[in-house]
DNA sequence: ACCTGTCGCGAAAACGTTTTCGTGTTGAAA
DNA sequence: TTTCAACACGAAAACGTTTTCGCGACAGGT
């Protein structure tokens, strides 16, 4: 209806140059403080706003950075965007989503369509497809135009950019002292299999924590989950046939179904096994009995991926460092209902 | 480090105008066959992509969209991005997501930013405080400037455009009657005070479906709970005093809350009580029992908005229809543990 | 009266496209 | 030989900014 306004519209009214009027709005010294007020009333009264397309064109940037992430319907990464957001906002940056849904097409569709000037910078989380594939060539390509790339979470040693990961070993040892220091001497693994990177790690962790403590580990009591669908009954089993007190678990959903089958077996938790969990979403917040869980902060993990990337834009390209930095972000343990 | 090439590049490496390489790119008849494929074969070889800015700027549209919601961390919202994403993609829009946090400056400032060129229409929610304020000057303002705009869930009548929403009465109005074909009599109710908007639709959906079965309501067992933070003694009154059977929820905290007071009393769900709830997210999935809930569906309420936004940006603006729709999206009850 | 400097403003280029409208060179028809 | 169309291409404008540079006018100092 009722286009916006703009300069060239503002100068043909008051009868100026273009120039005379984008100097006004600046307040550039070089125009009379009369034409400056003249002007700025008239841009006031129209409410003229810059055209962000042609500022864009001119500075050679857009102010908005891209977040590629497998899925949105996953707490974790939902929070991460929330971090980005609110660290992108404060600087002036707008910025977009994208969903890969674990797809490696698509993840390149997206990256190859934003790289054209829309975007000035991205953060990757990879797809699981992506990650199987190693073939990070979209990635690289976009590194080598000058455009700043930082990888969250799910990243790959193969390319040289910024990274924000969390120390899974590390976050799994103090899970499983935490609840050696309780006293519990037959704590169960619930663990993925190990090609799956997070999962090898926390299970380091755990490992090291039994050592450390002189604890031999028990080899009956450590399961490594292959088929999702289907592994309650391996559960069942190792609850009922050996003496636990407590279980570690490598993520929300082992540890709830964890919670679930004990109960069915007549065990209370926390009152006869312990039970912590490791990303704290939804589940663990609502589940009966909540769960304790270690917290990996996507906030936190957002906010720093934001702030390197940021980093990178702002400093003038001349500058190239190019020293790559890795960020650790703490884990927390929360406490919760399922351990006492 | 290696700048994107344009047009101008190509056209000065191989001495033609900057026309020749636009239009041998864009296959024109007027260029020879020759030059046509010289400059393509030139343009593959550098990896020529045109930049989405200067199009944007010749084209006075960004293919951009923005979505505006309240808050990512709610599943629900997440799946509304999910479905936007998934339709614009499908016709070559990217998704901007901008988080309003609930807050009313951020959701004006947030439009005002976006509205100078950056993107081509909105999608929003309301958050709580623009609901509460019923100011909507800077959806107004944004719509006179001639820019589409479509609200979800979250919308207000004072505000004519596009809308998608659910019946939030019909709804409720199903889950009651599920409940009484089941047989139940006592049929309590954890509902919001009235002036929460969809509140009060579940609330009538509820008192029609008992109304139609010729059962009168009991006051007593009707609960309209204002302050979120401490509302479980109320629940634990209202299960304690009074013969309930049956529990309809109109959120998932209200359902999970009632779950875990009655189990904590030592009744049983849902074999002394049955539950329903409403909003099908991850608390219903995973709580214990899983609960029976009303499914709003928030991907079909997503692609269903960006289709009507994208077809009010297709049509050309000549063409002014401005008959403005209300979507209705279908619920659908999801039958889990928490009733039987 | 002349030089110099400052003030206030406008012209134009630049960012990278697309597109309209010439324009010069052919070859063939008259 | 003249005429005219078809062909192949280039110049330039436009999208909306910002910024550099130049220029005229006027004031002040000699």
């Amino acid at each position: 209806m009722k286009r916006k306004v703009t300069l060239k519209q503002i100068a043909k009214e008051l009868d100026v140059s273009i120039s005379t009027v984008s100097k006004s709005l600046r307040d550039s010294t070089e125009i009379s403080e009369d034409t400056r007020q003249k002007v700025q009333a008239f841009a006031k009264l129209y409410n003229y706003k810059p055209n962000n397309i042609a500022l864009s064109l001119k500075n050679r940037k857009s102010k908005n950075i891209c977040i590629i992430i497998p899925e949105i319907i996953h707490h974790f990464f939902a929070t991460v965007i929330s971090g980005v957001e609110h660290i992108a906002n404060q600087h002036g940056y707008n910025v977009l989503i994208c969903l890969s849904d674990e797809s490696f097409d698509k993840e390149v569709i997206n990256m190859e369509t934003l790289a054209n000037g829309s975007i000035d910078g991205f953060i990757i989380s990879l797809s699981k497809e992506t990650q199987q594939k190693r073939d990070f060539h979209h990635i690289t390509e976009v590194i080598n135009q000058g455009m700043p790339v930082v990888m969250f979470d799910r990243i790959t040693n193969d390319i040289l950019c910024d990274k924000v990961i969390i120390d899974d070993n590390l976050a799994a040892y103090n899970a499983t002292q935490f609840l050696i220091d309780k006293g519990f001497k037959n704590i169960a693994l619930l663990t993925t299999v190990d090609y799956v990177s997070v999962g090898k790690l926390r299970t380091n962790g755990y490992l090291n924590a039994l050592k450390s403590n002189d604890i031999t580990h028990n080899e009956n009591i450590i399961l490594k989950i292959e088929d999702l669908d289907d592994f309650e009954k391996d559960i069942t089993k190792l609850i009922k046939e050996n003496k636990v007190d407590a279980i570690f678990a490598v993520n929300e959903l082992f540890a709830v179904t964890a919670i679930k089958i004990a109960t069915k077996l007549g065990k209370k938790v926390p009152d006869d096994i312990s039970v912590i969990g490791f990303t704290d979403g939804i589940i663990s917040k609502f589940s009966s009995p909540s769960i304790t869980t270690v917290s990996q902060n996507g906030i936190k993990m957002g906010e720093k991926a934001a702030k390197m990337l940021l980093e990178r834009l702002e400093i003038d390209e001349d500058d190239e460092d190019e020293n790559y930095k890795t960020e650790v972000i703490e884990t927390e343990l929360v406490e919760r209902e399922s351990t006492n």
